[in-house]
DNA sequence: GAGCTTCATAGCAATTTGCTATATTATACA
DNA sequence: TGTATAATATAGCAAATTGCTATGAAGCTC
């Protein structure tokens, strides 16, 4: 016989509460609804759930069995709403984003620490990924986010918020001899070992383009393959240069003693930004996500901008 | 945000099942029912719970999270309509049945055993006592049936169900010289040591009446206050005599070797039958074991009437 | 792109749900 | 023993929900 998961519920919110006002109030119902409630249930199943003509509400054995399924339905039920509601405000939830490894590594590991000290409760998963590839794992449900370097957008059902300039630099160790010229002009670099970003990645293509406008034949590149904590590892230690995005040395001009030859470097048409699906519905937590990102952007290009000042004030 | 349990049930359902037809089929539902509760759900909750535009239906993260819940709902929910099937048929359940202490530990624990074999789910509690007590039990819920002689039933809140008459004989072990007498009259019962049943028994007063019908001053009573397992150990190891139901002799004429003096015994004006409380709705269970007890007492007397006609034979 | 399967929507009758107002009943206390 | 009090049961009504059948729309398979 099926009974109505509701009705069960009452059944053992009444029995906890210990009568039918308690029990109705704990739902936040009114006494008559489940009382009738309970003279349905009666009335169907044929059996007495409780003694009658007694006051202080006694559950018979079977009003009492029933009541026990009643209450595991009525935790889970709690349960769900409470998932509900985090899901709902995004305080909980998955937020899967990919993007560039020095990029990620950089600047957005940093931002998902410190969304999450206001949403502990939001999962990240964090993969990386370059473009095309990362279109296709939005498509594909993969991904809900990018956060990566966009020139040309194919398709039109990608979405792309733009929150960084895409600008490149020479990055070195803040103790490099090309820092203590009074003029650089550019081919100087050339004279250098060269640390190469990873393969595929648009910042290798970047590299060899600024390598050939100063006419490089057969620059020295000696390192090859490694992350962003590599790279930077390796630049701290000897006099090698790199190209790497302006916000990823601006990060690490603490920790790395890295900082960026003062050298214009023909950037790409290009900007740093989050792409998604288009009008597609997103969860809450990830809007939060993405909002997050974009507002901490907002604040960094203005660090960005005052310590280039600052920087052009030295110079 | 509160949820219907039965939206989450039948989410769980679809995404167990793999999709809302067979989801739907599960729960005896049509698919435009199930259909229709996921939309609103959606709506409700303003989140996708399934991937859109992808046949072979994908749930979200979000609406796997609910399903879970929903299933945990789900299972609950059988395992009531199991209990509650169970009950309604007397399947399962308790009953609580008490009694006097010689004739439930002779005739009513092996009905019990009986009774378990046809329902093995139902829980039987024993308990012992005399007259007004058990009518008190009864009356104060504390047992469905009492098992016991009745001679006058004070308040018409009780139904009393005779099952058997109430006819008390001496016993004593098969190998007693006074079955040896040619006639017996009486009196000579009062040359053996007797055993008394229970303090407070019916029985103890029956015994009294009847050493005083023999004209009785000072018969030797050396055993007192042994359930009936003892007392039947004594009285197949001595000459001793007791008072005992004519059921209980009979019940353990082969295990105890124990037998009935042929002597008439003034018996009150009493039938052994099942109390309970008139009019007062019990639960199938109760039922089941109430019909049980009347149906094999009643087999048993016809068992009793036949084994006495034999005995009339052999005197 | 045709055909098949599956999901979504529409419309309708019956049930159920919630409420307020009120009657009934059990207990407690004089 | 009666009365006061608190709790439960019942009545009546509007709104929401549930179930159904019929049918439209959309993915998947070949």
């Amino acid at each position: 016989m099926k009974l109505d998961e509701r009705h069960l519920i009452q059944l053992a919110a009444v029995i906890n509460a210990g009568g039918v006002t308690e029990g109705a109030e704990l739902l936040g119902m009114t006494q008559p609804a489940v009382s009738r409630t309970l003279a349905l249930l009666e009335k169907r199943l044929g059996e007495p759930l409780f003694v009658k003509g007694r006051r202080p509400l006694r559950p018979t054995p079977f009003g009492r069995a029933l009541a026990d399924h009643g209450q595991a339905m009525l935790l889970s039920s709690r349960k769900a709403s409470e998932l509900a509601d985090n899901f709902r405000y995004g305080r909980a939830g998955t937020v899967r984003v990919a993007g560039t490894q020095f990029f990620m590594d950089a600047l957005i590991s940093g931002l998902i620490a410190d969304f999450h000290n206001e949403r502990p409760d939001v999962r990240v998963v964090q993969s990386y990924g370059y473009m095309p590839d990362l279109q296709d794992a939005i498509r594909a449900d993969r991904v809900d986010l990018a956060i990566c370097p966009v020139d040309v957008l194919d398709g039109d059902d990608m979405e792309f918020q733009s929150i960084l300039a895409g600008r490149n630099v020479v990055a070195c160790r803040v103790t490099h001899p090309l820092l203590l010229k009074r003029k650089l002009k550019g081919p100087e670099v050339l004279d250098y070992p060269w640390i190469a970003p990873p393969p595929n990645s648009p910042l290798q293509a970047d590299m060899r383009a600024l390598l050939l406008s100063f006419g490089s034949t057969g620059v020295s590149v000696p390192y090859i393959g490694g992350s962003l904590a590599s790279a930077i590892n390796y630049l701290t230690r000897t006099d090698a240069l790199t190209i790497l995005p302006h916000g990823v040395v601006f990060a690490y001009r603490k920790v790395g003693d890295i900082t960026a030859l003062p050298l214009r470097v023909p950037h790409p048409q290009r900007a740093l930004g989050i792409l998604r699906l288009a009008g597609s519905p997103q969860s809450p937590a990830v809007t939060a996500f993405s909002n997050h990102i974009a507002t901490s952007f907002g604040k960094l290009a203005e660090l960005i901008k005052r310590h280039e000042q600052s920087v052009v004030w030295k110079g």
